[in-house]
DNA sequence: CCAGAAAATGATATCGATACCTTGACATCG
DNA sequence: CGATGTCAAGGTATCGATATCATTTTCTGG
């Protein structure tokens, strides 16, 4: 209101005008640099802030030939059919966002399609899901920037892999059921993703492991409805001899118990079902559902870290994050 | 692997160069300005493309002025028990990001705490919920930058605002739980936060009109839990008299439901309850919940075509959005 | 108290696109 | 046929921070 838009911004040199000290004394003092004296520093920081200096990202960006930004790339166009909420959570972001900002650098949010249209000029990428076939991964790759995408590891490959420990995920789905007498599962997901197909390997050997044998799976979409229509046809495949279910994630496995409980079979009487992420409404869900945990905030600050680090050159590994089976009543 | 990675890009100049113009008309040619005759362009663009040539938003952004960059702010720092991904979905996101791409711009997405911090060279904001008792909208208005916050409007509030007609959206609950014979009614929601104020305002006036009656409220998280422990207070408190319930979302009508069939009632026999949003999971929750459905990728659209707008200097207003109601069985 | 090392500071050029202001070429008109 | 107008294209300066190399100041030990 009685502030005045300021035509033109301060800069460094009108800041140094004030400090009486030369730009790049300012520009070392304002980025923290021990070869200015302490109080030298202290007064320029002072001066600067009195004056309502505000630092020019664009011509550092230019001068430095990096921007600081991070490319996040969201696998899927958003439809209203698809969301882009699925099936990675805000909180995998939420961890992203914690890490880059303590670094100073930005996080720049685009999908699949706007990104590779336009690539916003960015000194690295986080891809969010490998997709299908990993041709997402192929076409990023092209660009020649540090790449760390959330998924699975896959042989290889040159970029760098966060991801949960899927395999490990499968096991615990597999132990759990066993321990409970279930010797005739079935597996509902699309192994075309690689986490998932991690998923089910996982599964299967475990299975094979303790004695118990997999029925059959049936591919189907993230969504309850998928999950619903394919656990219906796995009962009917199998005449209701299916005895417990692990899903791809949890909104498939609520989608199964719903098949089941119309099969008139109950939960957990007659079939143990596990999802998979532990998402919001697993807790509530009736059943509350048996799930595999995935630590996505944790996540998110791993892709970042690995990211700012190949960033500056270092060298990074792809790193698998541990899971945990939380147990509900289905 | 058997491309050399170029050491230094080439430059407008260097198109130039092998053009035989001058780097200005590079430039313009390569903006697609009518300035530049067609077949000149065209032989300018063609040369750039095979030549390599990438732009430099840097350069351009520092000579402009402008980062063609919106900043995207969510509300919340995300912590573990505060996930990033309530209250607002991915969706939102996702259609901003729509909007913004087919303009050039970039979104850069961070929370209230990170931008604050260190706020990066934008030229605009796009706030996602205005928080309570508006301290964020006040906080980034100081920046001076076209300010456009997805929430409620408030009378004398400088920045444009878009969002659903909360107002609305109370009175289709008021209507269809006045329709279902209901007279004795509950909210439960933090009017703090300025769009649950319009809710229940739109709710009890619209009771009144239909001659029922808002026995009371209760403040409560965006949650589950608080939802529960909500409505186990107000059962008590009225003697479970209360026949029907307005959440302020989804993930609170559930949890109210899950207290009210605690306290021995049956859904939708003795009492009704409607939701908020129509998240993912109340479709089907058990019963599937009736709500009040958001436009989500709709106004994420609308809210980065405002602040757009705002940026090339237009004139902006505030708009909201046609919510509806969504029957299911609660 | 001074040589020499170390620390602090400065002058200058540069990153690459583009705004501003011209200039040149050609057409149109009285 | 000269004057005026229109369109296409170019020269130059500039946005603001910072790398490089040079220089001055400060500190240390003998």
């Amino acid at each position: 209101m009685s502030k005045p838009k300021q035509t033109g911004n301060l800069t460094m040199a009108d800041v140094a005008r004030l400090a009486g000290v030369s730009p790049i004394t300012v520009s070392r003092a304002l980025s923290g640099s021990s070869a200015v004296r302490k109080d030298t520093r202290d007064k320029i920081v002072e001066i600067a802030e009195k004056a309502g200096y505000r630092f020019n990202q664009a011509a550092s960006n230019l001068r430095r030939q990096r921007s600081s930004t991070i490319a996040v790339v969201v696998e899927m166009t958003p439809t209203s059919v698809r969301p882009m909420s699925e099936p990675y959570p805000l909180a995998l972001l939420g961890g992203i966002i914690q890490e880059l900002s303590s670094a100073n650098f930005t996080l720049s949010l685009s999908t699949m399609a706007t990104f590779t249209s336009g690539p916003a000029a960015v000194d690295g990428i986080i891809l969010l899901g490998q997709g299908m076939h990993n041709d997402a991964v192929a076409d990023l790759e092209r660009l020649g920037l540090p790449l760390v995408v959330w998924g699975a590891p896959r042989p290889g490959s040159k970029h760098v892999v966060v991801g949960s420990r899927n395999r490990d995920g499968g096991a615990l789905a597999a132990d759990r059921l066993t321990q409970l007498g279930r010797r005739r599962l079935v597996f509902l997901g699309d192994t075309e993703h690689a986490e998932v197909a991690d998923r089910l390997e996982g599964f299967s050997t475990r299975l094979q492991e303790n004695g118990a044998h997999l029925l059959g799976m049936k591919a189907c979409e993230f969504s309850f409805v998928a999950g619903h229509d394919a656990m219906q046809e796995l009962l009917e495949l199998h005449d209701s001899q299916i005895d417990g279910v692990l899903a791809a994630n949890d909104a498939i496995a609520m989608g199964a118990i719903r098949a089941i409980a119309e099969a008139g079979l109950k939960i957990p009487r007659d079939v143990s079902v596990i999802g998979f992420d532990d998402s919001q409404s697993a807790s509530f869900f009736v059943p509350p559902l048996t799930t595999i945990r995935q630590h996505w905030t944790e996540g998110g600050r791993l892709l970042a870290r690995k990211a700012l680090a190949a960033i500056q050159g270092e060298h990074a590994e792809s790193e698998e994050m541990p899971v945990e089976l939380v147990i509900r009543e289905s």
